[in-house]
DNA sequence: CTCGAAGTACGACGCACATCATACTTCTCT
DNA sequence: AGAGAAGTATGATGTGCGTCGTACTTCGAG
């Protein structure tokens, strides 16, 4: 869906609250999510952030993700990734994020 | 669902986050949580929660809430109603509500 | 005791969406 | 230039779930 590389200030803004939500509620997403939040860079190639799920399924999920806001697409190194929005979804909605991160650690 | 009025030794554990998540991820019950959190009182009938909706699909919501963990069904004067399982909800996941209401709000 | 109001239970229906397979694009590397 | 890896697009499929209508329960008021 990106023309690849969306140029910073055309990113689609942070959904509204209720549309965030539903794209976090999904297993699949929330551990793309979980994942990117964990990594120090705070960005991957796409293959990193799933397993045992057909490509096209992953295509999905992080069209999803990029168009709530948390994802920005993003190379890295020679191939296409995404990048957590933490700064935009911090101000969107302060807390959220690491509320949840914290609440996943702690189910462990 | 609830033989009514359940005793606080045995109410349903709050939800695995994901869970949780889907639970608030519906626009009805995102707005019934809200209004419950806006309650100073933290509680209410169950009418109040809701509008324009039939009373089964209310109850249906009431329900998944209450298993997620969110709402503890409870007697608010001569109705039946719900109170906001704030503590419970904390403890989980601590600053998620929080997160969330002030997102909310911030919407306007 | 009956009536009505407030919720719940149950069944049916329709749509949104998670999934997959296949085909296509677009890189990089040799 | 050709091959292969990495993602994307598209169409099909199945199911989960949000919705409603109707019938049932329960409770307070008259």
């Amino acid at each position: 869906m990106p023309p690849w590389e969306i140029p910073s200030d055309q990113l689609p803004p942070v959904a509204a609250v209720q549309k965030l939500l539903r794209a976090l509620a999904d297993p699949v997403r929330l551990e793309m999510v979980r994942r990117l939040a964990a990594d120090p860079a705070g960005e991957a190639p796409c293959s990193d952030l799933y397993e045992g799920l057909n490509k096209s399924t992953a295509t999905h999920h992080f069209k999803i993700l990029v168009e709530a806001g948390a994802f920005r697409p993003v190379m890295v190194g020679p191939s296409r990734g995404h990048r957590l929005r933490r700064d935009a979804l911090q101000e969107a909605a302060p807390g959220l994020l690491d509320a949840l991160m914290g609440a996943l650690d702690r189910e462990n």
